[in-house]
DNA sequence: TGTACATCAGTGAACGCGCGTTCACTGATGTAC
DNA sequence: TGTACATCAGTGAACGCGCGTTCACTGATGTAC
């Protein structure tokens, strides 16, 4: 079909045009449905217009073919949350707090499926190397910046930045994820962001007229742990 | 096997001795196992000591059996909850926010195959007339009713009853949900415990110094609209 | 008491399906000489 | 120019597997007479 340089081939480093054609597929497959079940082979082949066994010749087996899928959603999440922040100006950084946090809720409701793949893990690493810097946690480093710029501009975090962080993160996630799973078909977009925004004030208030509520020990134990689960495994933990 | 009064059968109410079994052993397999992937008909007749048809003696289908494991976990789970408060007598009301939060968790991370069954909703409803009425919505009554009772003590709520509730059940089901698909293996029970900690500090604060921050037009119309979830559908949101 | 029958939990074998993947083969293209 | 060969994307058919579920049958038990 492709006249390529040689032999027909037409490799071009990060792969072939059909290549890409496939994970293309895979997006729009997965931006159709809401969720990966059906996310068969078959019916990627079927997409992309060509037979199943064709994929193999350009991917090693399903797990590589959603790797690669997955793999640019991550940072294309991440840029989202980059960009609105930075259409906030250098305004008031609660408000780029918020505006972060309504891009990663938009993301999630309007890509369900690749969220849950993203985030609920159905899928097992491709490789192995990468457990422990599972492209997931890159996310919330952002949501990080953005709080301590909030810190350092004279607003009051209810929590140290990393965990004020760590928990807005899975405020989030929880809110889209029960969203997903329970409320589909009757929650609004709308009532997720007034959600995510209440989450927000919550964490960021806009005078640190009540003081740091610092959990005993969390600064000086916890965050250190938590730094270290970016990098490391780890043994149990301090409160049986 | 059995000696009945008519027949050999056995019947109870509820269902026969055997049916109890069954399930009894869908609880065990899902305990065992930290997800329901591997959850089959023959998997669960194996564990009986039965052949997989017998288990149509006493259940329509796999969905059936699978809520019969399910709904009594519901309650098992409020009821963990509602202990954790009472355990704390008519003490301090924040506390008794605390010690539900950690009972959930706790059930969470002791249960994981259970609890991913029972909240990312893998399994279609077996009874269709449930559907706004699915037993996981049930879960966050009782810290809705423990924050009412912090409001009512002169605790300062940082969202309004109804919103915080809500955001309390979203972030720990996030903490929980996040444990179990990334950190699984590196993180611990105490660490989660301190992330919801730190949530249910952000959300009752020990005394009102700062005044509710209520989301411009929530209580009016936001709240209803949280309180008509519980019953009833509805349209799209007002926040395009 | 014995005999015929009804009831019912339980079984082994198999059905039909969809899945990821493999395999022998095709056919178009470019190179060597 | 023609001919033999190499390369490689692509294909149809099939493999092996596990799944939920069905079906004809068994065998133990209790009842009727």
């Amino acid at each position: 079909m492709e006249a390529g340089p040689i032999g027909g081939g037409q490799r071009d480093g990060q792969g072939s045009r059909r290549r890409r054609e496939i994970v293309a597929a895979v997006q729009r497959l997965l931006g159709e449905w809401g969720s990966a079940e059906r996310l068969t082979m078959r019916a990627v082949a079927k997409e992309v217009g060509i037979s199943a066994p064709s994929i193999y010749l350009h991917f090693q087996d399903k797990t590589e073919l959603v790797w690669a899928a997955l793999e640019d959603r991550y940072g294309e999440l991440a840029a989202q949350m980059a960009a609105a922040a930075l259409a906030c100006g250098d305004a008031d950084p609660q408000r780029r707090v918020r505006a972060q946090a309504h891009a990663y809720c938009r993301f999630a409701l309007g890509s369900p499926g690749h969220y849950r793949l993203m985030f609920e893990a159905y899928q097992p690493a491709a490789d192995p190397s990468r457990i422990g810097a599972h492209p997931a946690r890159h996310i919330s480093a952002g949501l990080r910046a953005c709080l301590h710029s909030c810190a350092e501009n004279g607003f009051g975090l209810s929590l140290p930045v990393e965990q004020a962080a760590q928990t807005l993160w899975a405020g989030l996630h929880g809110m889209v994820s029960l969203h997903h799973s329970l409320y589909r078909d009757e929650s609004s977009e709308g009532l997720v962001l007034q959600l995510a925004d209440g989450l927000v004030d919550s964490l960021v208030t806009r005078a640190p007229c009540v003081p740091f509520r610092v959990t005993p020990g969390f600064e000086t134990e916890a965050s250190h742990r938590i730094r270290a689960l970016r990098s490391a495994p780890e043994p149990d933990g301090p409160q049986p």
